[in-house]
Formats: structure tokens, C-alpha cells, sequence
RNA sequence: GGCCCGUUGGUCAAGCGGCUAAGACGACGCCCUCUCACGGCGUAAUCAUGGGUUCGAUUCCCGUACGGGUCACCA
């Protein structure tokens, strides 16, 4: 077989040789050690915590004065969406993550570029032609319905699936069937001629799984699709080569195709990249474990975090902990320090699959929020209401002061309150400052009838001044207490029940259903000082028609 | 089915030949307490399994089971 003429004719318009690309991307210049990695989502619009996973190559890649960088994997235009890059690009800057280079929302940036897969068709076939040139590479004509066919007969005889042996087809071809394929104008994919023995075992070290072992390719697989764009494995090669990268950051689910990635960086002469393959997240389905589907499971995409309301730094808080086992240990004694300063490391990395626990996630963030500032929870639960309740924005604009300071109830001090871990939550746990009159009616506080009732709000009526101190309202409280036949220690009433009508707890509960419609609640006279003396006034009296 | 990866309490996990097998979330109990939340103290709960190697295996090797992934002109 006459290569030179096999490549003419399948590359006629291709004149740049490997080598030009070896000068046009040099080596980086970056000091020792530093990793050069990125991500390379494709471009579906769905933003996936998987993204957010492969991101943690910034921590990588900036804390080793490397470069972390975009990349936009569109070989497949199908599936591309409109405003898909934004997407991604918005989404890593929502949880803190840039990037030094690659592509942006108006265009790209870098050396190293173009880093859109489509517009590098050339240099794709570029490598393809010098494969060919060296007999590595074929065409071949089949068609769908030929491939589905084989498929068949594999499965039929229990032999292994592939394009490989007696089943290659087009790989020994003469070049007088190829070029009448060619001039019948049948279209073709460019097949890689594996010589790979799948009894040959070959070591990769994997950055997070230590030395791996993995059978040697032997199928001719698709390097160039017939629209002469490359598949994802020889563009990720490819790429990966010439954009000089050095870590490769991926899901565990591409360890099955490892092998050809390392045959064609072998074969190219070009070094592999430290591959290092992430743990899949998974989630209970029933009984049992199952990777986290794009179609079936919301929590999986991004924003599923953002409307819920879960704070950026808390989602990602979270995330650190599931990706470096050591993070929250550190976390817990430096609970000040900004989570950038930890040092990220990949040999602290899961192998295993882990489930994506929400509890935890809640117990991050309310952790986190808890040592927020009154202004900094007012302003990040009015962003999210802009878009999410508008209504509540509406009214958090108008009484700014009104709701920092119920959102400052329980706030600071040694142990402040631990309320709710997102906006949302936070909405639904806020909702009674403005939620206008309860009746007696709405909640019932047990031991005491409506006449009852009416009397110890009458008298606490009577005895309220907003300009008693927390201790001074509490006495008044004990005392009203005590004269109306409660008891003053809820101990007492539970040793001795009939000694009293009920205790203080019964007091103090009718008092915040009152006011709240929940027995639940934050401080009583907090809340009161909150709302102000005639809101107050107006809700007990209210509750009492 | 072939191949690959994985398996320590309910969940996340530390461990890297010798430990009463950390810690966190969750659960439960007690304490604190005007409710809740917070906080404090405590309890229950784990090395999938069978063989090796070794004086000694959670740790190293092999088999089995189970779970997951992957076998496209999708990434």
C-alpha cells in the first residue's frame, strides 16, 4: 500500500505537517511543578455539578502558578444549545472559578487557542494525515446499517463487540476500493489501525488512583466522523497535546476508553498527560446506588443549587469536603479562613463513588450562614427573591431596616442560631414578620380554654413596655405568670401537674402563637421589638377575636 | 456477555502490617432552656466474603459475591 498516495487522496488540501504545530504551540514557560489543566465541557446547556467537580483543576492549576483554562468540546454540533458557553462561563464565576484562558463569552483568549474543537478541523487532520502516512490510519466506508449489523453478529456468536480482526472490514483494503469508493462520493470515517494485543496489560498512573492497569486497545476505533471532525478521543488527544496540558481531570467514566487515549499519545510520541479520574456522584434510587442522571435527577444540574437558594460559598464548601477528605478537618479549625487558602491535593481524593448527601450540604450551609453578617444575609436573600420571590423582594426593599433586623434575631455572639441553610429556606422561616394576624383559632397551645387565654393576653397586654429590657420583660413575664397559677419552672408543673393550671411554657407559647402563628420561634421579646409596639399590640389583641 | 473501577457504621470518611478502628452529617438519649434553634455530654452503629503471604492483616496478593461504569460517526 502506497501510504503517501492513501494520504493525498483522503487529505488532498492538508499541507501543514505536525511539526508546524510544534512550533506554533510551543512548550509553556511555567516554573516547576505547575499544572496546566482545564475543562472542556460540551456545550448542552446543561450545567452539571460534574462541571463544578473538574473544576477543582483551578485549585490544582492556580496554587502551582499553572494555568486552568476552557476549552469547548463541540465536536458534536447536534447537540449544541444557543448561550450554552455563557452558561458554563457564568455558572464557574458564580462559585468562584475563572479561568486565565481559553474561551469567553465575547471571543477567547490565550496562546494556545482557537479552543473551540470545531475551529481546529484543521489541525485534527492534520495529525490524521501524518497517521495515515505512516499506515496507522484508514478509511472506511461502512455505513450505520453495516455497523449495526456487525453489532448483531457479535452479540449473536458471544463475541466481543468492536470494530476489530475478521470484522475490520475496510482495514486491508487496496487503494484502487478506496478510491472507487471515493469517486462514488460513499462517505467515510477515518478508523485508527490498532495493532494493540488486548493480552497486553500497559500501566497509566492515574493522579487519584495510583498505577492502573489497563488491557491494550485493539479495536480500529473512529478518529475523524464523516464531517471530518474528530470524535471526542483524537480531539482530546490532539488538544490536550498541543495546548500543553499537563493534568487531565475527568469522570471515572472514561477510564473504559483510556486505553486508546494512551495507544494514540504512545503512538504520536507526544507524553501522556497525568490523567486523574474522579469518582462518579451518585444517589439512592430505592435500595440502591445509581449514578446521578442528567435526565432523571435535578440536584445534579447547577441550578437546581442557585433557586433553591443554597449560598455559592456554601455549595462549594460542601463540594471541597466531598473532593478532599482532609478539607473538613481543616475546615473545622480554621473555620474563618477563606477556603481558598486550603491546599487542595489530589492523593486526598475519593476512588469510590460517593452519594450526594443534601442533609449535609443543609448542615454546611446553615453552619455557614450562621456566621454571616445581618447585611450580608439580607443582601444575598434579596438577590435570590429578585428572581425567585419577587414579591419578597418587593417588600425587603421597601422595609430594608424592618428585615435586617428580623434576619439579625439570633444573630452573632458565641452561639447564634442555625436557622436555615438557604434562601429559600430562609424566606419560609422569615415569612411571619410580615404575615399580618393570627387567630386563636390558627394554633391551640394546650392548657388553657379561650376565656383563659384572653386573660393572660389581657394582662400581658396590660403589663408591655418596650422600654423594659429583655430581663425586665422576662420577670414580668414569671410574674404574670405565677399570679394566673402556672408555674414559674416547667419542673415543677411536670412533677407536680396538679398544683397548676399548666407553666410558664404554656405562657410563653400562647404568646408567640399569637404573635407568630408558630410555637415555634425565635425569642419572644426579640420578635416584638422587631415588629415594633403597635404591630405587636395589634397582633395580640388581633389573636384574640 | 467482554473489559474496567470500586467495596470501613444509615451517609461522607481517616487509616497506608501491630490502634480499645479517628472525625463529620444523620439517629437516639441526657443536660441547658420560655418553645424552637444553638451549645454541652453521651449511646448505638463499620473493615463484603473465602483463601493465601506474614509472628501478625482493615491494610499486601488471588478467587468469589455485590455495586457501579463502559463497550457509538455522544461527549
Amino acid at each position: 500500500m502506497d501510504y503517501t498516495a492513501l494520504a493525498e487522496l483522503l487529505f488532498p488540501d492538508i499541507t501543514k505537517t505536525i511539526d508546524d504545530y510544534e512550533a506554533l504551540y510551543p512548550p509553556r514557560d511555567l516554573p516547576d511543578g505547575a499544572v496546566v489543566t482545564r475543562i472542556a465541557p460540551s456545550p448542552t446547556g446543561f450545567v452539571h455539578l460534574g462541571n463544578l467537580y473538574n473544576a477543582i483543576g483551578e485549585r490544582l492549576a492556580h496554587q502551582t502558578g499553572g494555568v486552568f483554562y476552557l476549552r469547548i468540546e463541540d465536536t458534536d454540533q447536534k447537540r449544541e444549545v444557543d448561550g450554552a458557553v455563557e452558561a458554563v462561563i457564568d455558572a464557574m464565576n458564580f462559585y468562584g472559578v475563572h479561568f486565565d484562558e481559553g474561551v469567553t463569552k465575547d471571543g477567547e483568549s490565550g496562546a494556545y487557542g482557537p479552543y473551540r474543537q470545531r475551529q481546529r478541523k484543521e489541525l485534527y487532520q492534520t495529525v490524521a494525515k501524518s497517521l495515515v502516512l505512516r499506515g496507522l490510519a484508514y478509511p472506511c466506508f461502512c455505513t450505520e446499517d453495516d455497523l449495526k449489523a456487525m453489532h448483531d453478529a457479535q452479540e449473536a456468536a458471544k463475541e466481543n463487540y468492536g470494530y476489530y480482526g475478521k470484522y475490520a472490514v475496510w482495514r486491508d483494503r487496496t487503494i484502487e476500493d478506496i478510491r472507487a469508493e471515493l469517486e462514488k462520493g460513499t462517505e467515510w470515517v477515518l478508523r485508527f489501525r490498532s495493532e494493540g494485543d488486548p493480552e497486553h496489560m500497559i500501566p497509566v498512573a492515574d493522579g487519584i488512583r495510583g498505577e492502573l492497569k489497563v488491557q491494550e486497545n485493539y479495536t480500529d476505533f473512529v478518529l475523524l466522523k464523516s464531517d471530518g471532525i474528530p470524535t471526542y478521543h483524537f480531539a482530546h488527544v490532539c488538544d490536550d497535546h498541543f495546548m500543553r496540558t499537563t493534568h487531565v481531570i475527568r469522570d471515572e467514566s472514561w477510564l473504559a476508553t483510556l486505553p486508546i487515549h494512551v495507544q494514540l499519545f504512545d503512538i504520536l510520541g507526544w507524553q501522556r498527560p497525568v490523567y486523574c479520574h474522579t469518582a462518579t456522584l451518585m444517589k439512592m434510587d430505592g435500595s440502591s446506588k445509581r449514578k446521578l442522571s442528567k435526565r432523571k435527577d435535578p440536584e445534579l444540574a447547577l441550578s437546581y443549587y442557585s433557586e433553591a437558594g443554597y449560598p455559592q460559598e456554601a455549595t462549594w464548601l460542601y463540594l471541597l469536603t466531598v473532593l478532599n477528605s482532609n478539607f473538613e478537618e481543616w475546615h473545622l479549625a480554621n473555620p474563618d479562613a477563606n477556603s481558598r487558602e486550603f491546599t487542595f491535593s489530589l492523593d486526598k481524593m475519593s476512588t469510590s463513588g460517593s452519594l450526594f448527601d443534601l442533609e449535609k450540604l443543609d448542615n454546611i450551609a446553615k453552619e455557614y450562614l450562621a456566621r454571616q453578617s445581618a447585611e450580608f444575609v439580607y443582601e444575598g436573600l434579596l438577590a435570590w427573591a429578585k428572581i425567585y420571590d419577587p414579591e419578597l423582594a418587593a417588600r425587603m426593599t421597601a422595609q430594608a431596616d424592618f428585615y435586617k433586623a428580623a434576619i439579625n434575631v439570633g444573630r452573632g455572639g458565641e452561639k447564634p442560631r442555625k436557622d436555615y441553610g438557604s434562601w429559600s429556606a430562609a424566606a419560609k422561616f422569615l415569612a411571619f414578620y410580615d404575615t399580618a394576624t393570627f387567630r386563636i383559632t390558627d394554633a391551640c397551645p394546650e392548657n388553657a380554654d379561650g376565656d383563659m387565654k384572653r386573660e393572660i393576653l389581657t394582662r400581658y397586654l396590660n403589663t408591655l413596655d418596650f422600654a423594659d429590657s429583655q430581663e425586665e420583660w422576662f420577670a414580668k413575664v414569671k410574674l404574670l405568670t405565677e399570679e394566673l397559677g402556672y408555674a414559674v419552672q416547667p419542673k415543677k408543673y411536670k412533677k407536680n401537674p396538679e398544683l397548676y393550671k399548666g407553666s410558664i411554657v404554656d405562657v410563653t407559647n400562647l404568646l408567640r402563637v399569637a404573635l407568630t402563628g408558630r410555637q415555634n420561634a425565635p425569642d419572644i421579646c426579640e420578635i416584638s421589638h422587631v415588629l415594633g409596639e403597635a404591630e405587636t399590640r395589634r397582633r395580640l389583641t388581633a389573636y384574640m377575636d
